[in-house]
DNA sequence: ATGGGTGCAAAGTGTTTGCAAGTAT
DNA sequence: ATACTTGCAAACACTTTGCACCCAT
C-alpha cells in the first residue's frame, strides 16, 4: 500500500463521520465539514471517504439512490425507511455461515453480503 | 390505479427484459430495444421499465452502480461478481421470517428485505 | 375525443477526474 | 525534495423531465 497523509482534511472527514450516528450522505459529510473549513472541496471529501472506506477506517453503505457511510466498522445490517429515507443498523447478527454456503453452492471466492431492509418508520406510518 | 395503455413500446420493453437472464441494465435493455425499434428514445425505456417493476411484471434489482432488471418477479437474492459485474439469482430461498422478526424489533413496517452477495466469479478468480 | 405515452433534448443528481499548486513526510 | 493531496472546475454516468405531438382506448 502507498505511504499515506494525514492531512487536515482526512482528519476532519473521519472526525466527521464519526460524530455521526445516522449514516449520512457524502453530500451530508460535505456540509457538514464545510462548517469547519470553508475551503474544504466535494472532490476532496468524496476522495477521503474512499481511501478512508478503503483503509477499514469507515464503512461504506450502498444505498439505494445515494451512497451513505457509517462509522460502525464491522459487519452488520441496514434498515432503510423508503418514505423518509432514514437508515439504521440493526442488531442482526451477521451471518457469515451464508457466504460459506454460497460459496460451496456457486464456486464464487464470496466476500461477504450486504442485506437492506426496507419499510417504512414508525414516524412515517 | 390509472388506466394504462399497452403501447408497442411498452410491449417491447418486456418482451426483451424477459428475453434476458442476465439482469440487463436499462442501457443494455435500451440497445437491444432499438435494434427491434430504431427509433425508441431512452426516456421511453426509462420510463416503461420504471411502471412495469412498479406494475410488478419485472423486478427492478438495485445494484451498486447501476440499476438492473429481472424477468423473475418473486422475492429472492442475488450474487454480483465485484470483478466483472455479472449478477445471477441464489437459489436460497427468500427469508420472510427475517422481516416479520425485524418488524417486531424496530416497530418498521417491514416490506421486505434485499440481500446481495459479493465475490469473485470463478471465472474472473 | 381524451389523456396516457412518445421522442427529443435539456436538465438533474451524484460522483469522478485532470491539472497546477500546496503540503506532509 | 518528493510525491501524495488539495481546490477548482469540467467531465462523467445514469436517470429524470418538460414539451409538443401521437395514438390506444
Amino acid at each position: 500500500m502507498k505511504p499515506q497523509r494525514n492531512t487536515r482534511q482526512r482528519q476532519l472527514v473521519l472526525q466527521v463521520v464519526q460524530a455521526h450516528h445516522d449514516h449520512p450522505s457524502a453530500d451530508q459529510i460535505y456540509l457538514d465539514v464545510r462548517k469547519i473549513d470553508e475551503k474544504i472541496s466535494r472532490g476532496t471529501v468524496y476522495r477521503n471517504l474512499h481511501q478512508l472506506s478503503v483503509n477499514g477506517d469507515i464503512l461504506h453503505v450502498r444505498i439505494p439512490g445515494v451512497d451513505r457511510y457509517d462509522c460502525r466498522i464491522d459487519l452488520h445490517y441496514h434498515l432503510l425507511c423508503t418514505r423518509c429515507g432514514a437508515v439504521s443498523d440493526l442488531e442482526l447478527p451477521y451471518d457469515a455461515r451464508l457466504d460459506e454456503k454460497i460459496k460451496e453452492e456457486t464456486g464464487y471466492e464470496v466476500e461477504r453480503h450486504r442485506t437492506i431492509f426496507e419499510g417504512i418508520c414508525p414516524e412515517c406510518q
